[in-house]
RNA sequence: GUGGCCGUAGCUCACCAGGUAGAGCACCGGAUUGUGACUCCGGAGGUAGCGGGUUCAAGACCCGUCGGCCACCCCA
């Protein structure tokens, strides 16, 4: 048994659960869908190279976290971490850049992480992507669309909007130096990881969780302060934007993203509900990205949702699954003979009414272990065929439903010509 | 990758100075012959995650391993 269980932070989803995802997916959908973007797949599976690339070198995720391997041919591919990269080397091969493009997928990423709550080593994202569009009403358009999607799910009490603009390459070279060398000058007062990014990657150490390196970050030099011109007024549109479209937002100098290909705006949508796993969605801008990965300079945006985290986020105190009942009706028969009128009468029946769930019993057992199951199944009639309807070609339809108060048992015996009727009669209340 | 807590029937948990496991729920069957939900009766189900060690004896103690949770790291 030890061998054949699930990967570990791969995790199965049961029917229970997948209710809250359908909820999820189909919203989403038909969000993007009025917004006017489509729907796009890609493999799971690139070459290690995209992602080394677009991601990023020094990154945890292409350092440590990336499931990679050799195939057969020796080409060196990689389960994607994210979906951005796939997206643009899907975009630049289909050559549909050469006009703007707003561009959705949806599935499962691979990261090598320690599992916990909130973050899976197989978790499955929702991307948004647009391209082509330089300006900030591109960027507005993303967040107002997912503030809309907060809304609709129930959670928009529970999540916050963070965001920030990073500037430029230019502005982010000449903060990081300024930055590293106000740090330099307090290094002993830094904590252990902070030091160790002050060589890696010096920007992120403004992430930091650690109260006392939070604190020496007050005195240091600001990122917001070396922006460029467009940056900043670019910047200033997005807010305003914001604004009209009704959407507060937190404006946070020291919000940084992992992923080195962005610039400009960078946003997340933070949570207090799940623990440490906070970023239920977040993006930015990447004006650069297309052309490092060959295509021409195009501008793009887009962002990512955890689908994992915000079904935590629903499940605990949005939307309520749809109620899940298996079955309408429960079809039950004792006999062989019954069991055969049944069969027939009920494919019958399907061709009729298409939409009613109709569950069949199967595996035999008495009348009393039938009725057990069709009590379970959730369905609101059951339909008896046992040797006395064979004999007189009748059925029994029985409600399962009916209030407790009348001990009655409201069953009727019907000619099998007259069950469609009292069927949609039983269901349509 | 680092640290802390945890791992007993499908689920939630208990017992025990270390002496070869129990409850509730769920499941199955029955309470006169073809009928659910409530009640009553009965039944099945566990190599106590796995491996090793200490001991006359371990689920209980020790080590390892796998897995889970929480935090760090990182990120959706």
């Amino acid at each position: 048994m030890s061998n054949l269980r699930s990967i570990r932070g791969m995790n199965d989803i049961f029917p229970e659960e997948v209710r809250y995802w359908q909820r999820l997916e189909s919203t989403v959908s038909d969000l993007l869908a009025n917004y006017g973007y489509g729907e796009v797949r890609f493999p799971i599976v690139e070459h290690t190279e995209l992602f080394r690339r677009s991601i990023g070198e020094v990154t945890d995720i292409v350092e440590k976290e990336m499931y990679s391997f050799d195939d057969r041919n020796g080409d060196n591919l990689t389960l994607r971490p994210e979906g951005t990269a796939g997206c643009v080397r899907a975009a630049i091969q289909k050559g549909i850049l050469n006009t703007p493009q707003r561009l959705w997928y949806a599935g499962p990423m691979f990261r090598h992480e320690r599992p916990q709550k909130g973050r899976q080593r197989q978790f499955h994202q929702v991307g948004v992507e647009a391209f082509g569009v330089a300006t900030p009403d591109m960027d507005a358009e993303l967040i107002v669309l997912t503030a809309r999607l907060w809304h609709q799910l129930g959670i928009a009490d529970a999540v916050e909007l963070q965001i920030n603009s990073i500037g430029n390459a230019q502005t982010r070279k000449r903060h990081c130096t300024a930055l590293v060398e106000y740090l330099e000058r307090h290094v002993d007062e830094l904590d252990e990881d902070s030091r160790r990014r002050l060589q890696s990657n010096p920007l992120r150490i403004l992430d930091s969780k650690n109260p006392v390196t939070q604190a020496l970050l007050d005195n240091a030099p600001a990122l917001p302060d070396f922006l460029d011109d467009e940056s900043a007024a670019d910047f200033s549109k997005l807010c305003e934007l914001l604004g009209r479209a009704g959407v507060s937002f937190v404006l946070n100098p020291r919000l940084v993203r992992g992923l080195d290909y962005y610039n400009k705006t960078v946003f997340e949508w933070v949570t207090n509900k799940l623990g440490a796993q906070g970023t239920v969605c977040a993006g930015g801008r990447y004006d650069g990205l297309v052309e490092q990965l060959g295509g021409k300079s195009t501008p793009g945006v887009g962002f990512a949702m955890g689908m994992e985290r915000l079904v935590l986020l629903v499940a605990e105190l949005g939307l309520s699954a749809t109620t899940f009942a298996r079955a309408d009706v429960y079809v039950v028969s004792v006999g062989d003979r019954a069991q055969g009128l049944a069969l027939e009468t009920v494919e019958g029946l399907r061709d009729i009414l298409p939409g009613y769930r109709i569950v069949q019993h199967v595996g035999g057992g008495s009348f009393k272990s039938q009725m057990k199951k069709a009590d379970k199944s959730g369905a609101k009639v059951a339909l008896i065929w046992g040797d006395d309807e064979v004999d007189s070609a009748t059925v029994t339809i029985k409600p399962l439903r009916r209030d407790v108060d009348t001990g009655q048992i409201g069953q009727q015996n019907l000619p099998l010509a007259e069950l469609e009727a009292a069927l949609v009669d039983a269901l349509t209340e």
